[in-house]
Formats: C-alpha cells, sequence, structure tokens
RNA sequence: GCCGGAGUGGCGGAAUUGGCAGACGCGACGGAUUCAAAAUCCGUUUCCCGUUCAGGGAGUGUGGGUUCGAGUCCCACCUCCGGUACCA
C-alpha cells in the first residue's frame, strides 16, 4: 500500500493494526479491565456496581461471524464508559462449549470433543480480544469445565434433593419433607398425594409405610424426577431428537426411521413455578416481546374441569374448557387418540364401535409426532368411538369421537367440543354431520364469518337445574362453575401450556448426571464431596443402533458399572462395595447456560458455586435494581428457552438461599440480527452474491436482471463476511464504529462493505485534526476557537446522554459533526483533545490511546475520567426561529435564545419579509413556541 | 389465523416525543490538486415546475380524522420482517 507519495504516519490499515496490537498488550499488562470482588484490597464500597454481561457464544469451528459482535460491541461501549465515570463494571466472557457439533465431528474423524471444542474456544478468543473488548479474561469460564460443571452438577442435586412445597410456594429441601412426615405435620391423603395434616381416620401414616413406598413417594416430589416421556427415538441415530429435527417420520439428519415411544428421563419440576414465572416478569426491563413470548409459552389459562359421565358405564370423561358457559351447546366429546380410555374401548367394544377403524386410527396417530399432526391443520380426522356420554348440563346423549386435533399432552386429553362456538369444533361437525347448536348471542354490531368464537349473551341455555340465559359470558362462566361444583360435575381450574422440562439427553458431549442406581433400580445421589463426575473418555463416538433407547455414555462400561464407594455416594447411604450403575444420560445444551452470571462474580471458588458476600455485591438488590444482572445483551432467539429455563434455575436458587435476588437478569437487551444483500433472480431463486455485477444489477454469467434483496448471511448465498478479514483492511476501530453506525442496536440492518469506508475516513479526519501525518507529532492549536468549544460541549452532551441509551449511532454523528467543526475551525487545543479523545475511547479505543499518548498524557483514556460539559455552552446567544404562516415556513427571524414569548413575536411581525406577507393584516393569532417555532394565523 | 416490530431520498438511517422532514454516512455528480491515477479537500445531491438569481408546488406505505401545526396522535386498510400456531 505505502508508497513514495503517502505520508509516513498516515492512519491506514497498517497502523490501525499496529496502535490496535499496541494497546491491547498494553491494557491486558495494566489490567484496566479487572473487575473487583468485596474482599479484595482495592475493593471501593462507594463505587457503584455495573454487571454488564453478553450472552456467551457457541464456540463453533466456523469461527466468529460478524453478527457476534454487533452485541458485544454495545456493551463493551457501555462498559467502557461507566468505568470511566468510576464504576465497578463486571464485564465477563466464557463459552458456552457442550454440543452436538462437536460430538458430530467426533464421530465423523474420532477427535476428542474435547479437542475440536478447545480449539475453537482459542479461535473465539484470539478473534474476540482482537476487537479490543474489555472482558476481564481472569473470568473466563466454560462450561466444559470439570470446575465449572462441577457446580451444574451440584444445582442439579440440590434440584433433586428439594421439593416444592405449595402451602408456601416455595422449594424446600427435601429432608425437611421427612421431618414433616415423619412427625405428622404433613400426611399423605387417599390419592396419595401430599397434604397438610388435618388428622382424619383415612389418613395413612407415614411412618408404617414400608421403605420403598416411601422412598417412590418422595422421588414422585422432588423438583427434578425421573418421568416416563414419550419422545422422537431414532435407532439408527442412537439418540432422541428434538420435535423441530423430525420431518415427515424421519429424522431431518440422515432420513433415518424414527419412532414415538415412552422413555424414562430426568424432568425439571419447572411448573411449579409457573404462576411465579409469569408474574415476575412484570418486575423486569425487558423487550415487551419477549415478556409477551415467555407469558404465552407459560401460557396459563382460566377456566373449568367438567365431567361427562358415560351412558352405560360409572367412569366419566373429564374435560377441560375454558368456556364452561358454553356447555349446552356441547354437542359431542372428542378424545385424544392416546387417551387411557381408548384401551378399554378396544378391549371391550361397544356396541356402536368399529374396532378395526377405532385400532387403525390410534395406531397411525400414535406414528406422528404432533408436530406432523399440525401440519394438516384444517383437515379433521377421527373416527366414531362407540361410546355415548351424558352432557350434565341437558341430560342428553352426545356420541365421543377419537380425532388427533386433541392433543393428549394438554389439559384432560378430551373436549366437550361446541361446534357453535369453536371454530375447529365446527369444522369437525361440519366433516362427520354432526349436530350444532347456538348458546351464545353475539353482542349487537358484532361482525363474524361462520361461527362465533366472542363473548356475548347466553341462549338456548336453560334446564332443570341450570339456566344462564341472558347472563353475559363472564357471569355465565361462573354460574357454571358454581353449578358443576355444587353439584360434583366439575369444579374452576387453571391450566398451563408450559410442560415440565424434559432435561436428558442419550449423548456424550454433555454433563453427566450425579447419580447411581442400585439393582432394585432405586437412585443414590453422589455426595457434593465427590463432585464432579467427570465426564469418561471414549474411544468411538459412534451411537450404539438399538430398538432399546441406549445412552451413549453406556458404552463406558468399566465407568458405569462401579460401587457405591467408588461412585461417591455417602456411605451412610450405601455401603461402599455395594455394586451401582451410573446414570448414563446427560444433560442438555442449555445446563450450562442456565447460571452462568453466577460464576462471572467468583469464577474460582472452589468451595461454593458463589460466595455469599459476592452475590449480594454483584447480584444483590440496590437503591436503583430490585437485583439481577444490570444489563444483559444476546439475540432475541433465546427469548423463550433459555431465559425462560435460567430464570427458573435461578427461582430454585433463591428458594433454596443461594441467591438474594428474584430474577437473573433485570434489564435485557436484544441487539439486531445483521442481515446481508443477496441478489434474486425473476423467478425467485437466489444468486450467491459474487456471481452478481452489483452496480449493474446482473447475474455475470447470464447477463439477466436480477433484484436486491435483504437475507440472512449464509454460506450458500456465499455474503458471510469474516471479520478477521474487516479488521485486515481497515483496524478494529473501524469496525466497531461502523458496526455501531448501522443504525439504532435493537434493529435488524444489513451489512454493507461499500459503507464501512465512511467511519474510515472519520478516523483519519481524527487523525489529521490532531497529527502531522508527516512527523507523527501532534498538531494543536494555542488558543481554543469559540465555536469549536461550543461544539465540543454540545458533543460531550448528546453522546453522555446516548450511551446508556444504547443509541450509538446517533452518538456517532454527533462526534463526526463535531471533527467536522474543528477541522474548518482550524484545529484543536491539546486540552480540546483531551476531551475528545475521551469521549472517543468507548467507541474506538485504541486510536484515543495513541491520540492520548502522542499529545503526551500520562495513563489511559480507558481509565481516565469522562469529560464534562457546561449546559450554558450549549446554546447560542441568538437563535434563528422558523416563521410559519398557516402552517408553512415562509421565513426565519433572529431573536435572543433567552427572548420571551412576547418579544419573538414583536420581533416576527416587526420582520420586513413576515410583514409583506402579511400585507397588512393582522394575525388572528400567533403562536410562539420558545426556541423551536413560530407560527401566524391570518 | 393470532401476537410483536417496522414502512421516511438511489442506499443505511436522523428527527429533543406534536414544532424547520431528510442530521450523519454511503453512493452519484461537478470542481481543486495531480503528468495521470489513488488518496485528500471544496461544492451540489428528496422530487417536480421555474431554472443565473429569485421563487413556487408536492412529499415520511394508502385513505380518512384531530390540531394553529402530524413522520410523530386517532380510525380503517395495504405491505414487509420476526415469533407462534388445532392449547380446548
Amino acid at each position: 500500500m505505502s508508497t513514495a507519495t503517502t505520508p509516513a504516519h498516515r492512519y491506514d490499515a497498517a497502523l490501525a493494526n499496529t496502535i490496535e496490537d499496541k494497546w491491547q498488550a498494553a491494557w491486558a499488562k495494566a489490567k484496566c479491565w479487572r473487575a473487583i470482588n468485596p474482599g479484595e484490597a482495592q475493593f471501593d464500597p462507594s463505587a457503584l456496581r455495573f454487571f454488564c454481561m453478553d450472552m456467551f457464544p457457541y464456540p463453533s469451528g466456523a469461527g466468529l461471524h460478524v453478527g457476534h459482535p454487533v452485541g458485544y460491541v454495545g456493551s463493551d461501549i457501555i462498559s467502557r464508559f461507566r468505568r470511566m465515570h468510576g464504576d465497578n463494571v463486571l464485564h465477563p466472557m466464557g463459552w458456552d462449549a457442550f454440543g452436538l457439533p462437536a460430538e458430530q465431528y467426533a464421530i465423523q474423524t474420532g477427535v476428542h470433543p474435547r479437542t475440536t471444542t478447545e480449539s475453537a474456544i482459542n479461535t473465539y478468543r484470539r478473534q474476540l480480544q482482537r476487537f479490543g473488548f474489555s472482558y476481564d479474561w481472569d473470568r473466563e469460564i466454560a462450561t466444559i469445565d470439570e470446575s465449572y460443571y462441577h457446580w451444574t452438577q451440584w444445582i442439579w442435586l440440590q434440584a433433586w434433593s428439594s421439593w416444592y412445597d405449595t402451602t408456601c410456594d416455595k422449594a424446600r429441601p427435601i429432608d425437611e419433607l421427612v421431618r414433616s412426615l415423619e412427625s405428622g405435620k404433613y400426611c399423605i391423603d387417599d390419592s396419595g398425594s401430599l397434604a397438610l395434616r388435618t388428622p382424619g381416620e383415612s389418613d395413612q401414616s407415614w411412618n408404617d409405610l414400608d421403605a420403598q413406598t416411601q422412598r417412590d413417594l418422595l422421588d414422585e416430589h422432588r423438583l427434578a424426577y425421573l418421568g416416563e416421556q414419550t419422545v422422537n427415538w431414532c435407532p439408527k441415530l442412537g439418540t432422541v431428537l428434538a420435535n423441530e429435527e423430525v420431518i415427515d417420520g424421519k429424522s431431518e439428519r440422515g432420513g433415518h426411521p424414527v419412532v414415538r415411544r415412552g422413555l424414562k428421563q430426568w424432568m425439571f419440576r419447572i411448573t411449579a413455578y409457573a404462576q411465579r414465572l409469569l408474574d415476575d416478569l412484570n418486575g423486569l426491563d425487558w423487550p415487551q416481546s419477549t415478556r409477551t413470548q415467555q407469558a404465552e409459552w407459560i401460557g396459563r389459562s382460566e377456566g373449568a374441569e367438567l365431567y361427562f359421565p358415560l351412558a352405560e358405564s360409572g367412569d366419566s370423561i373429564h374435560v377441560f374448557t375454558t368456556r364452561p358457559d358454553t356447555i349446552f351447546g356441547a354437542t359431542f366429546m372428542v378424545l385424544a387418540p392416546e387417551h387411557p380410555l381408548i384401551d378399554a374401548v378396544l378391549a371391550q367394544p361397544p356396541s356402536g364401535c368399529d374396532v378395526e377403524s377405532v385400532r387403525d386410527y390410534v395406531e397411525q396417530a400414535r406414528n406422528r409426532s404432533d408436530v406432523d399432526r399440525m401440519a394438516e391443520q384444517k383437515d379433521k380426522t377421527g373416527v366414531f368411538s362407540g361410546l355415548w356420554a351424558i352432557n350434565p348440563a341437558t341430560g342428553g346423549s352426545i356420541p365421543v369421537w377419537i380425532a388427533d386435533y386433541v392433543l393428549m399432552g394438554y389439559g384432560h386429553g378430551a373436549i366437550m367440543a361446541v361446534p357453535g362456538h369453536d371454530d375447529r369444533d365446527a369444522a369437525f361437525a361440519q366433516r362427520f354431520e354432526l349436530p350444532i347448536v347456538e348458546v351464545v348471542q353475539p353482542p349487537a354490531g358484532a361482525e363474524h364469518d361462520g361461527c362465533f368464537t366472542g363473548t356475548g349473551t347466553a341462549i338456548n341455555s336453560a334446564s332443570g337445574d341450570l339456566s344462564i340465559n341472558g347472563m353475559q359470558t363472564d357471569e355465565a362462566k361462573a354460574a357454571v362453575i358454581a353449578w358443576a361444583s355444587k353439584g360434583g360435575h366439575g369444579r374452576g381450574l387453571t391450566t398451563w401450556r408450559l410442560r415440565d422440562w424434559l432435561f436428558s439427553r442419550q449423548r456424550y458431549w454433555g454433563e453427566p448426571f450425579p447419580i447411581v442406581f442400585t439393582r432394585d433400580g432405586a437412585a443414590w445421589p453422589i455426595s457434593a464431596a465427590a463432585l464432579p463426575v467427570v465426564l469418561p473418555d471414549l474411544s468411538d463416538y459412534t451411537p450404539v443402533e438399538t430398538d432399546d433407547p441406549q445412552p451413549l455414555l453406556g458404552k463406558a462400561t468399566d465407568w458405569v458399572e462401579t460401587t457405591a464407594g467408588e461412585a461417591g455416594v455417602d456411605p451412610e447411604l450405601l455401603p461402599p462395595d455395594t455394586p451401582v450403575r451410573r446414570e448414563t444420560n446427560t444433560m442438555p445444551g442449555w445446563a450450562g447456560s442456565c447460571w452462568y452470571y453466577l460464576r462471572y462474580c467468583d469464577p474460582k471458588n472452589d468451595k461454593a458455586l458463589i460466595d455469599p458476600e459476592v452475590e449480594r455485591y454483584w447480584l444483590g438488590s440496590t437503591e436503583t435494581s430490585d437485583g439481577g444482572v444490570d444489563l444483559y445483551i444476546g439475540g432475541a432467539e433465546h427469548a423463550v428457552l433459555h431465559l425462560l429455563y435460567a430464570r427458573f434455575w435461578h427461582k430454585m436458587l433463591f428458594d433454596l438461599g443461594h441467591v438474594t435476588s428474584n430474577e437473573p437478569f433485570r434489564t435485557l437487551f436484544h441487539q439486531g440480527m445483521l442481515t446481508s444483500y443477496a441478489w434474486k433472480r425473476s423467478d425467485g431463486s437466489l444468486v450467491p452474491v459474487d456471481e452478481v455485477d452489483a452496480d449493474a444489477q446482473v447475474e455475470r454469467a447470464t447477463g439477466e436482471q436480477v433484484e436486491r434483496i435483504i437475507a440472512k448471511m449464509s454460506k450458500s448465498l456465499r455474503n458471510v463476511v469474516n471479520p478477521d478479514e474487516v479488521i485486515a483492511e481497515y483496524g478494529a476501530d473501524t469496525f466497531r464504529l461502523y458496526e455501531m453506525y448501522m443504525g439504532p442496536l435493537e434493529a435488524s440492518k444489513p451489512w454493507n462493505t461499500r459503507d464501512i469506508v465512511g467511519v474510515y475516513r472519520f478516523l483519519q479526519r481524527v487523525w489529521r485534526l490532531a497529527m502531522n501525518e508527516e512527523s507523527g507529532e501532534a498538531v494543536t492549536i494555542d488558543a481554543p476557537v469559540d465555536e469549536t468549544e461550543r461544539a465540543l460541549h454540545r458533543m460531550i452532551a448528546k453522546v453522555s446522554e446516548d450511551i446508556p441509551k444504547l443509541a450509538f449511532n446517533t452518538a456517532i454523528a454527533a462526534m463526526i459533526e463535531f471533527v467536522n467543526t474543528a477541522t474548518q475551525q482550524g484545529g484543536l487545543t491539546s486540552d480540546q483533545l483531551d476531551r475528545f479523545s475521551r469521549v472517543l475511547s468507548p467507541f474506538a479505543p485504541h486510536i484515543a490511546e495513541e491520540l492520548r499518548s502522542r499529545l503526551g498524557l500520562d495513563g489511559f483514556c480507558s481509565t481516565a475520567s469522562w469529560p464534562t460539559w457546561d449546559d450554558a455552552m450549549l446554546q447560542d446567544d441568538t437563535l434563528e426561529l422558523p416563521v410559519q404562516i398557516k402552517g408553512k415556513v415562509r421565513g426565519r427571524i433572529e431573536v435572543p435564545a433567552n427572548a420571551d414569548p412576547a418579544t419573538v413575536e414583536t420581533i416576527t411581525l416587526a420582520d420586513e419579509r413576515i410583514a409583506e406577507l402579511l400585507n397588512g393584516a393582522t394575525p388572528r393569532k400567533v403562536i410562539v413556541v420558545p426556541g423551536r417555532i413560530v407560527n401566524i394565523i391570518p
């Protein structure tokens, strides 16, 4: 690049890269980014804490993508800004490193996932460090480290050792439950569930139960428990698959057959927390869309369960409905194909039952996943069961059908069908010619086509002991619930969409569960002192192909088959020589990310997951916050799962006294997605970006006209940008500025390589403003220019306001304007340059340090104080105000900045041009908005 | 279908929450510099009419409304993006 004519000290890519390396080394050496914990010598209790965290990445082999740094640059700017205000800033980074890709790679190559993962981590760390992010690297964590997953396992054991006490609405240690049962404070009621003791004849005494029964009862109440689940099992891949990984009954990867089958899996009782997870959303400073998504995912639904007796047996069908008021319109019932009653039907078919059809239908439905069932949407299928039920309100007989539009996993897996007021029931009734009765009168003027599903007035709804005619929907609901409760026909009930969390995987590359089984199937915990249970090495990562699900860890036979003593079970629980089998499932990828924010606070603690005093300091409540991470930045794609799971773990730890705040992330911000331009042919197909002449908008090979569209970056479109290349060409400061200057942080926006040069030129202008390009020495003027000084104050004020709002694009625009003004005005004094470089430093920290150092100042911009501004300097003595006549700008006037409205009006009307336009008429009204505008109504 | 978010120049985007629409940047055009180019600097750049100047008109997805004044508020609609989807 450099030629004889290029000045020796021009700010170009080579210089940028040189100074960036230099300052990164200097910051690291000085440990500029170290956060101070309470208890450390330099700890300053008067400093505000600021815990600012990025969602940690999963380090993939492909390296960092330009989309990753968008949020990281943002969090870095505000962290640096807060540090310059003297705050104690905790800004850490780590690695979400267990997961599938490394394991898939291991299957193909035999390379241990740890090897690939660690190499990917090294790449990511090197790339991140190259951006000059101010992470406290001494607090770096990786979920795959034994010292980390030690505590992941410990938390799981906490859950296994706890139960949810609904009487005080919190989790408690299960030992306390045992003591309460032994002392008789709690007892087991008839149905086998726990109840507060109200001494009665039928109560079973806990102490009379045999050990096995006692254990089973306790196991049923643990927050982490073994439960039977229907899963997608792929024999060929040797693993269960998520619903999204199954397409048309085949695995997405490889197209192997998938069967639905029951499997004992570790579960988390997240449903116990449903109400709190919902309620506490209100106290969070989170994007509304994310809060809504979580609320919908939790899916609280108020209604009633109603009992419909069968015509010819003593049984009844329990249904859940949100519209008990429509019970008079229930003309048939529908069972999910998995409903337990169907087995009884097949065993003893009623007279009207076509056994073959029912068997076929149920069999077919069973092998289709929920996702497949839903794919068909409108086309309702079903079969008559032969059963008849009694509508308890009308007393009439109604047929019971079986159809897969009713899901076993929600409510009771059975519904009362009201085809008059439910779209799905209406479609089904039409298809199978079932009767439709209207029982809700729409309010006057309500528009609807087909069936009316809104609220209105009950009609046709009266029988012997119940009449709700004329009632509004809400009143009618309450009346039906009251009637049902009194007559034993049902009761009010709230159901949730949220299911318990399936927490085991048959994979290798995850945290082992700290638990073992004796021959009788009983589970025994590994004692806390024996943690971590270390993931054993395997020589072969290929899944076992089998119909009987077998996790990969089953291959480590020596590890699996062991003794209680070897595994670390407390000898008081089991004699050390007892043969035991280790749990071979592993935890899912979410586990490590559920609590990593806690570990950042105290990453090297080997006595506890976090020291209580440290926890209170970084995460406890303060004058301005109810506690939790002060700012958490990451993608909206984690709106539900990660953020919900982490909230659940946090609440569990809160109940058990390990954390002091009720929520983990007080303020959440989603950075927007980076898209890229792509090209589309007229037939809609996409053309790789390097096969298009962008200026002419034609495809090179064919000369065909193509249209520019915005698409996600993807390998196939060849529109992925590698950050390393951008840094090599412009430097990290330019990269940082570009990503922040593109637009609002939260907006998704297209990467446009051509635009980068704009901020690059800005940095070059900054450099030339302050440096002699020939000598490399600072050039400053002696006396400040008033206009420049005012511009500087305006700029500092603007940037100081914008950074806390994460409005970085406008902050940068303000800096550009200032530099343009300063250049026109002939330069800066060294004092002005010092202040400017400090404002610039959160955004472009390396060039800012270089300017400071060449000015001859000591220390770092990064640890200097943030410059102040004087409000008096923000305004000029006189203002130019636009004058509107009837809302259109017709002229301008000069007024003193402090002029009162009456004076402004006088000046306006005295203005020659305004008077001319008014043509001598006296205006009806003059509106003066101080400092803004004058509007005349003639 | 439902729930969010957004529609502003050739492009990315500004607009103190009702007060000069288009800040800032890219691109484009013109000029200076240069043997020439790159780089840099200066100027122009929403559109239309007028076109030296002056000036005039239209304009923030569409149609209505409120207001002295609307990109911003209200009503109806259109389009795009994200999420979700037989949840009874």
